[in-house]
This record gives structure tokens, sequence and C-alpha cells, in this order.
DNA sequence: CCGTAGTGAATGAGTATTCAGTTTTCTGCC
DNA sequence: GGCAGAAAACTGAATACTCATTCACTACGG
């Protein structure tokens, strides 16, 4: 079997997974349910992922790769001030999970079941993720348009944080909105704080 | 028995199932260990509890009361201005969760187990607590010191998501933190914003 | 001495993972 | 082309658990 197929295989067996998780929950899904949608046997699944978990695994790096890449084009983009990559940035996080609603679920809510879990989870692309938010203030500062105190990982977390509440508020939600409609809103606080200027 | 002793019985398996829950999750504790903890048998927590979900959302049944209490307390203080109130909540947020570990850890992981959970606990107190800041950052533009075009909702929303994702980020973190030392930078993000002014 | 509270072994449902057997694909040869 | 044999991929029923919940019984307090 060529390496194509293969990977087209454990792609088709991914996809079902986020499907299946997204509606069920992690725990309210058997991996039998995914193995049906994915069209093969449940031993099949073990010839592609070690355990249950290690699926679960997989969905975050296929997705986080895919982050990383795009936010990684806008922290880079040449001649570009940190104020216009900061509203990129927070318009790309709020489009590509409001684009994929199933994604969304498991991002903010899946991913988080245990804290075992989890801090695999952050340790590893999480990280990647996170200093480039933090990237992009420290150009900000640079350029003098950002203020000169900023801890910039810290507050890159606290515009991660938004962002986070941003999406999970969405999922829960049952309204038809669209979440990147929420991008000026966001932008607007965190350039210009709660305060009149 | 006493309503008194009841209810003191009641406190301990609760107690117990924090402590259990946040070292092995709620999905790794079984009903035996939390009885065991608490030093009754298995069949008694079902006397003070329908399921073990039920204790789940119990133990955030207690602590969102007490949140809500001293969180209320803050909002309605007279003759307090906007900004100080946003900076007592801040600190209040943080500090409760960062007294006590086990209760953080619950908050930040546990709690969010699945989607049914989630929305279950969303929809209850922490509509109230939402509703708390927002009627800070509505005072906050009636005084003229917050800006006036504010989304009081969606903005408390982002203020709730800095606030947890900093207490997400201290229950991961191993270094020997206060949560509360964030209170200040926290603070001052959120009522300036990045920008220089 | 009775009703309330508590007990903990038994139940029964659920399911991740394995593996012996089957099918498909590949390889080298005519 | 086509074919045998080997290797790789796949299958799905059986295994080997784990645990939430129940309930017949016991202990206790008023």
């Amino acid at each position: 079997m060529t390496t194509q197929r293969k990977e087209a295989k454990r792609e088709r067996i991914l996809d079902a997974a986020v499907l299946e998780i997204a509606r069920r929950g992690y725990y309210g899904t058997t991996v039998s349910t995914i193995a049906r949608r994915a069209g093969v046997a449940d031993g099949t699944i073990y010839l592609y992922f070690k355990s249950k978990e290690d699926l679960l695994v997989s969905i975050f790096e296929r997705a986080m790769q895919r982050f990383n890449f795009e936010a990684a084009g806008i922290v880079e983009a040449d001649g570009v001030g940190a104020e216009e990559k900061l509203r990129r940035f927070v318009a790309l996080h709020l489009s590509l999970l409001g684009e994929d609603r199933d994604l969304a679920v498991i991002f903010q809510v899946e991913f988080r079941h245990t804290l075992h879990i989890l801090e695999r989870l952050s340790r590893s692309r999480m990280r990647d993720y996170l200093a480039l938010i933090a990237r992009v203030l420290e150009q900000g500062t640079e350029e003098g348009v950002f203020k000169r105190d900023l801890d910039a990982l810290l507050a890159a977390k606290m515009v991660f944080g938004i962002l986070d509440e941003m999406a999970t508020d969405w999922v829960l939600s049952k309204k038809n909105t669209r979440l990147a409609s929420r991008s000026a809103p966001v932008t607007d606080l965190l350039l210009g704080g709660l305060r009149t200027s």
C-alpha cells in the first residue's frame, strides 16, 4: 500500500473521530463508532493509532499544525505593523474555529478532559502558538506603538484567553452568529482597553 | 440525625470529592475512592447525591455560591468607582482560585468534561457571574470612564476569558507563583489596552 | 422499639484492546 | 501479462477488565 493511500486512510479515521467526538464527547464515543463511520474495522484503528487517547492527541496535532502554519504567515509578514498583525491574528483564530464547529467543540471542550491530556497538549504546539502572539507584541513595543513595560508572554496569554473564551461562548451558544464577527470588538478592547482615551 | 449533622456529612463528601477529582480527574476517580476518603460507605454517597455527575455539579454549585456572594459584595459597594471595582473583581477571582489549587483544577479542567456538563453549568450560576462583571462595565460607561460604545456583556466575557486563562495557565504551571500576583498586569491591560497612550 | 441512616457485596452494563485468521497488495520471475 | 508466494493490511469476535448503582440487611438515635 502506498504511503499516500495509508495517509488518506489515516485522515479518514481522524475526520470520523472529529465528527463523532464533537457530537458525543470523548467518553461518549466508542472506538467502534469511530471505526464504523470511517468505514474500517475496530482493529484497524490500532494500526494507525496507539490508543484512543493517541487518536485525540493526533486530532490536536493535525489542527495545530495548520493553525501554527497560518499564524506564522501572519507574524512573519514583512512590512506589516504590529497593530495590523494583531488584527489579522485575532481574525485568523476566530475564523479557523468558526468555520468548523466540530473542531471548535473539540478544541474548547474535549481537549480539556483531564489535567494529564491538557498538560501534554499545552507543552507542545500550544507553546509555539503563544510564542507567535508574543512576537507580535514584542514587535509592537519595538515600534513604540505598544506599551514599553509589557510582559509579552503574559500579555500573549491574555490575548489567547480572550480568543478562547469567545470560541467557547460561541460553541455553547445556540444562536447562529458567526464567530469571526467578534474580531473587531476583540481587537478594539485589546488595543485600546476599556478606558475612554 | 439533625439537619446540621447531615449537612456536615454532605460537606465532607464534597470535600473528599474535590480532593480526589482534582488529583485523578473525574473519570479517573471512582465513587468508592471518594467514599473511602469521606469515611462513608459507597452506598451512602447515593443518599446525598443522585449520581456521580450530580456530585460534580454540586461541587460547582457550592463554589459558585461563594464566588457570586463575594463578587456581588464588590459590585454593589456604594461610592466606589467602576475602575476600582474592576480592580477588586480581578483580584477576587484570582485570589479565590489561587488559594485552593484543588478547586482551581476542577474549575479549569474537570468542569469542562463534556459539552453536556458545560452547557448545564454555564446556563446557571455562570450567567450571574458574567452579569456582575457586565454591571461594573456599565457603571463605568455611565461614569464616563469606560468607552461609550462598549457591548457590556461581550466585554464581560473577554474579562472572564483573561481571568480564566490566567487560572488555567497557573494550574498547568509547575512553578510556585501566586496566581493573585497577576492581578495588576491583568487590570492594566484591561483598562489601558496594549497601545501606548 | 421503630424509623431513619448507613453499609458494602453483588449486579450488570459497557468497551478498549487484542489476535488468530482472512484478504489484499506487492515482488520477482517466466 | 500473469502467476506463485510472501508480506502487509485488515477484520471483528472474544477477552478481560472497570465501576456506577442497587438493595437486602444492620446499626443507631430519639
